[in-house]
RNA sequence: GCCCGGGUGGCGGAACGGUAGACGCUUCGGACUUAAAAUCCGAUUUCCGCAAGGAAGUGCCGGUUCGAGUCCGGCCCUGGGCACCA
């Protein structure tokens, strides 16, 4: 095993290493039930075509510096790894080269796991997963249909990119400037049949569960303001025309219900039609033809002017009786709230910007508390707090009391009531496209579910999912679990069908079937109908799964990876339950996190999980900067590839590098000549162990008793590296051993203890080194397996300390004094100190200040 | 516009309210070498001073404190997130 080589040879060295741990597997999860478990998860990349990008073995490294610290702490580690495969990108290359896309994904997964296991990570490797193998997506579906079941799938119409020149969908990040990334074609937005999860329905519980949980701020307040709950009221105005009905909105602001001078509805609002008058049909009709031509993104994120166009009727305020106006405009959203609000111009920019334009009038009703007693009031609009005015029995109160007050007298004459709304939206959960899961559903009609409802009961959702297809009403029904995986079909072309659907829908024999809805079997629909009471005819879901779906759920899969009758059992869950740490970049504070929060609370629900989040610790590495200071990118030239660092300088250097940059969490700039000073580091300790004959350099000796200071260093290293590690400042640790390896190299002689208790500090930064430096010294066992070294507390503290001498607060001096120095001792070796006293001359101190061990100040006038 | 981070030497960064600049890079000097590289030793915030030493200094202005990079108030710059959500 051991070389005799007198160089720090790290590509030997890091070869023989890892050649050793993939025969021998020494980090297996699960080696010893009895001791408490660990399971600590980086978030699994999407392997892209490019390979490895430098950043990743920035998280990678710092978990797994946290893994082999906790096996040396005694715990059994569960540290996965594990592929997100599905992608467009992949996708989008098989339709270029007409290969299967898992041709292309397992060739990219090949070279991923290449470049990791080149890093040296000690991931359990027997518990790989990849989200595109069927004995995964079988899961992965499985827990679709239990979202099914539960009503919280279904379908909806919902605009997407359209590219009417390669007539095909495209995703968000494929539209550029209205254009088509590739290609540059115009696209505009079509309505399509789009599955979609109401994660809505759980948006109090994602909400309140961001209380508990040990993740960056940042992130929970993001996540709470992605969700969006804000209270107020829903009130409904009366209509000039009873039947109907009344007109209701949300408000936060009831409060400011005598101010409301007109309303407004959304465009798409259904009573668009009826509200507006002959006079106004030809204007209104214009204003929603154009409004719906826009993208959301020209509607709402461009800083344009609100306009609007009135409908030609009136509203009733049902606090005071006014006759109100009620415009459309698309400044009111359809998807918020009701698509109808009361405006309020004294109290609301947005309504204020619209009243002065079209010259509506503004009221104002709310007053700051310290209005000037002249009874000028607020510049408006005024959104502030403060005291009703104008509001008949109301003015006078606060505004809380009175949105309160309005709320509870409105509602007690049915016109009111308190309402919570959230700006989450239910989650558009199909793509079409033919590289992710397909969506183990099938549609029949009408008569066909009556009949599958019968024999499958409580399959299906209380309330059927269905829609229309030119007039018919098509039922979606379940495939039953042992039809589970729903495998892609082989298709001729890769493309879209042209349709607006994926490239499954042209593969006939898939997807018009005969289809027994008990056992999922199905033929092709060109065949004769099989006999038997549950076969009908079916057309198969053509959409697919976008690829957070994988995520969602793939760190409940490595508990137990290769289970085929649940994603995992209740004893591997109970062993390993949820990731005790969870580290991946910032970019996915909102949604993979908050969808794997909303699966997890349903199959917490369904009793398939035992709690009820999945990720109660998190931490996000800071990205990593090209030597320019710029984002890393191909077309800036500025790429760092690991592969050619591990080559130039070694993986132990790379890992020790990333970690030395600067703390994990902040944005840093990467530096070529940086990493010579961490490669330095190692060279040193490389010369400091091993002689001249490849063996323990003579300076480490068996009996060797080291000077006091080296001891007292050594056991700082030792409680400072476990502190800075179970703390994630890997940059301070490493400066830690810098500080100890200098002072070693300054000995003459040093214990082989000290020696070998140095390289078990350094192991879990630096493993292939420490193994090889372990070995070399004829240590027993491996570096990696051994516990990790106790400091002793008493060991730490020095019989002196150097006191600092501060006279005004400013240092003067400073003296190495025994630790308990008294103070009136100290003040009068301060006192006599040659460097002080010229500051103390013709003074009198007025105050001393004395931190035993630390700081005397000396306070004189 | 709103909500969060962050501003410390030439650079990356350290500093329980207690010696600002640890550690590393860079640069400069020295040793070794025929020479260079590598390595080793030393110096490396700025200003004044031959030196001993002194003064200033953590984006800017003010405050609290015996003492502020750290706490408080107000600005400036910068990075990120959200953005007509009523």
């Amino acid at each position: 095993m051991v070389t005799e080589s007198k160089d720090y040879d790290f590509r030997g060295i890091e070869r023989r290493w890892q050649s050793f741990w993939e025969k021998e597997r020494p980090f297996k999860a699960g080696g010893s039930p009895s001791s408490p478990k660990y399971y600590v998860l980086d978030m699994f990349p999407y392997p892209s075509g490019a390979g490895l990008h430098i950043g990743h073995p920035e998280g990678y490294t710092a978990t797994d510096i946290i893994a082999r610290y906790k096996r040396a702490r005694g715990f059994d580690v569960l540290h996965p790894m594990g592929w997100d495969a599905f992608g467009l990108p992949a996708e989008q290359h098989a339709v270029k080269t007409g290969t299967h896309p898992s041709t292309n994904t397992q060739n990219n997964i090949a070279n991923f796991r290449r470049q990791i296991k080149a890093l040296g990570f000690s991931y359990d490797w027997d518990r790989e997963i990849d989200t595109t193998d069927p004995r995964y997506f079988r899961w992965t579906q499985w827990i679709f249909l239990q979202l099914f079941r539960r009503g919280l799938a279904y379908v909806d119409e919902r605009p997407v990119w359209w590219c009417p020149e390669m007539r095909t969908v495209l995703a968000n990040e494929e539209v550029v400037d209205g254009k088509s990334e590739v290609g540059g074609f115009a696209v505009e937005r079509r309505n399509l049949r789009q599955w979609v999860l109401r994660i809505t329905a759980y948006a109090d519980r994602l909400l309140s569960g961001l209380d508990g949980l040990d993740w960056p701020d940042s992130t929970k307040r993001m996540q709470a303001a992605w969700i969006g709950r804000s209270e107020g009221a829903e009130i409904l105005f009366g209509l000039e025309r009873p039947s109907l009905g009344g007109l209701k909105v949300f408000t936060t602001r009831p409060d400011t219900l005598f101010g409301c001078t007109y309303m407004v509805l959304a465009p798409e609002h259904a009573l668009v039609d009826e509200l507006t008058t002959p006079g106004q049909r030809a204007a209104v009709g214009d204003y929603r033809r154009r409004a719906a031509s826009k993208s959301d993104l020209e509607r709402t994120d461009l800083a344009k002017e609100k306009a609007g166009v009135f409908t030609g009727s009136f509203a009733v305020n049902p606090a005071n009786g006014v006759r109100i106006p009620i415009w459309v405009a698309d400044y009111v959203l359809m998807g918020y709230g009701t698509g109808a609000i009361m405006a309020v111009p004294a109290h609301d920019e947005r309504d204020h910007e619209f009243a002065t334009r079209y010259s509506l009038p503004i009221v104002a009703v709310i007053e700051p508390e310290a209005a000037s007693p002249d009874g000028v009031g607020a510049k408006l609009p005024y959104t502030g707090d403060g005291v009703l005015v104008h509001s008949d029995g109301y003015t006078g109160l606060g505004w809380r009391e009175a949105k309160k007050r309005i709320t509870d007298d409105l509602a007690s004459k049915g016109c009111a009531r308190h309402s919570v709304n959230y700006k989450l939206r239910d989650w558009l959960f199909s793509r079409q496209r033919y590289w992710g899961e397909p969506i183990p559903i099938v549609w029949v009609s009408a008569e066909d579910y009556a009949r599958a409802a019968a024999l499958l009961g409580p399959a299906l959702p209380a309330e059927a999912v269905s829609y229309a297809v030119d007039g018919v009403a098509r039922f979606a029904l379940p495939l039953p679990e042992p039809a589970l995986p729903l495998e892609l079909p082989p298709v001729q072309s890769y493309l879209p069908s042209g349709t607006g659907e994926s490239a499954l829908a042209n593969v006939t024999d898939w997807v018009d079937v005969w289809y027994d809805c008990t056992t999922g079997r199905a033929v092709p629909a060109a065949q004769p109908k099989p006999a038997g009471s549950a076969w009908m005819r079916a057309r198969r879901e053509t959409n697919t799964m976008p690829q957070w779906a994988g995520s969602c759920w793939y760190y409940l899969r490595f508990t137990d990876p290769r289970n085929e009758d649940a994603i995992a059992s209740p004893e591997a869950l109970s062993r390993w339950g949820t990731p005790d740490l969870y580290v991946g970049g910032a970019e996915h504070a909102v949604l993979h996190l908050l969808y794997a929060r909303f699966w997890h609370k349903v199959l917490f629900d369904i009793g398939a999980v035992p709690t009820d989040e999945p990720f109660t610790k998190l931490f996000h590495q800071g990205i990593i900067l090209g030597e320019d200071g710029e984002k890393m990118s191909k077309t800036r030239g500025n790429v760092v590839n690991p592969d050619a660092v591990i080559e130039s300088h070694g993986t132990d250097s790379l890992r020790l590098y990333l970690m030395f940059l600067g703390p994990l969490e902040t944005m840093k700039p990467w530096n070529l000549r940086g990493i010579e000073g961490v490669h330095r580091f190692l060279q040193k300790v490389w010369s400091d162990y091993v002689g001249e004959d490849g063996r323990a350099h003579p300076k480490i000796a068996d009996g060797a008793k080291d000077p006091e200071e080296l001891e007292r260093l050594l056991h700082e290293t030792i409680r400072k590296v476990g502190d800075d590690i179970e703390s994630m400042r890997f940059n301070t640790a490493i400066s830690q051993m810098m500080i100890f390896e200098n002072a070693l190299h300054k000995e003459p002689r040093v214990s082989r203890a000290t020696a070998l208790a140095f390289i078990q500090v350094l192991a879990p930064f630096a493993p292939h080194f420490a193994e090889e430096l372990w070995s070399r010294l004829g240590a027993p066992g491996r570096a990696a397996s051994a516990p990790w070294p106790r400091f002793d507390p008493k060991r730490l503290a020095a019989a002196q300390v150097r006191l600092v001498f501060q006279v005004n607060g400013k240092h003067r001096a400073d003296l190495l004094v025994p630790v308990n120095l008294p103070q009136d001792e100290a003040v009068a070796l301060a006192k006599a100190n040659e460097r002080v006293a010229p500051f103390l001359a013709g003074k009198t101190i007025a105050k001393v200040v004395y931190v035993p061990g630390r700081i005397l100040n000396l306070v004189a006038s």
